[in-house]
DNA sequence: CGTTGCTGTGCAACTAGTTGCATATGGATG
DNA sequence: CATCCATATGCAACTAGTTGCACAGCAACG
């Protein structure tokens, strides 16, 4: 498993509570590795009892309080060891790509109705690369004055960026295929 | 789920036993959806069960028996209802960028192992791709003849490529900022 | 003052997927 | 003749991830 290894990169970038773990995998973290809130928190229990992580009890006035946690050494000793070993094999589990080819044992309906998915489909993507290229300026300006962790950043960013400008080319072709069948 | 989902195109592109999906799992379809034949033969059970598929024995000379699938109305109808449904958002998880962002809080030791890791992961990619453009080649000679089927899985690969040229260039960029930090 | 909404934490049950193992036929290699 | 490889099917145990639900504090709105 990696869920582990990306809450060790997230709370090494920044301490948080789980919660504050949980909004993070809504957006950057979760570009690459989707949690929910409540496998957040099972993994942090477990990785507390194994004393990669420890908490901090704060108390907040105007909210609930919250357990605010940090990397301990074995944790970070856990993510180096971890990075030096192979990247796994991905399992990719492509929907769209089923239902494509899926398409030939519809009918004109069936075919027209996937159309409009894909343009659904291929309209939250449009929206999705209008929010990496808007986060890209925000965040990273001035390429030359960016520290190491920035760049590393940087480069995973620009990784959604080139993967979701190729998704929209490929839905395009995808559109106009199904159109013309 | 869809694995369910992707076996039925399979088997109605062509009939096949659970060693024969199997092996096209590791091949075509495996491209986009991942499955051990361990899971397609239970799996394959379920669907038996559920009279989505029927089983035709098939016994052989040099070879043990096997049970031939094909895709039964009920499974047919299955499909084609699935594919009015909506596109589940997808669950991704790209260990290699959480290695990437993790690069910051290793040495330089770590980082150069990193840095061999995204050259091995390079390479297999660009054989991957060597893989799908000469298939193209091979089974997609002449689009203009190509029927509804082809076309469509030739829009799939298609997609594919567009992913593999894509990684490939966005590896180059992670080397290149790996190696300059 | 009731509802909605955000913050904050978590359990329980379920589903999907992985890993390790088992078994059998028969061809090819050394 | 033993071993390895490809074909062929499957069980059992485990791990990871999803879904549904619950509870609590406090703020803002009407």
């Amino acid at each position: 498993m990696a869920l582990e290894h990306a809450i060790l990169v997230s709370l090494l970038e920044r301490p948080g509570s789980g919660y504050e773990l949980a909004r993070r995998f809504e957006r950057s973290i979760g570009r690459f590795w989707t949690a929910t809130h409540q496998q957040i928190y099972r993994v942090l229990k477990r990785m507390e009892v194994d004393g990669w992580v420890v908490a901090e009890e704060i108390g907040q006035d105007r909210r609930p309080d919250k357990r605010s946690f940090s990397v301990a050494d074995s944790g970070r000793r856990a993510l180096v060891e971890w990075l030096r070993a192979p990247v796994q094999p991905e399992a990719v589990r492509h929907e769209l790509a089923v239902k494509i080819r899926g398409a030939a044992f519809t009918d004109e309906a069936g075919r027209a109705a996937l159309i409009s998915e894909v343009e659904r489909y291929r309209a939250d993507h449009e929206t999705l690369l209008y929010t990496y290229v808007n986060g890209e300026k925000r965040d990273f300006l001035d390429r030359e004055s960016e520290d190491v962790g920035q760049r590393l950043q940087h480069v995973v960013l620009r990784g959604g960026i080139a993967y979701e400008r190729m998704l929209l080319d490929w839905l395009d072709d995808v559109l106009a295929t199904l159109r013309a069948l």
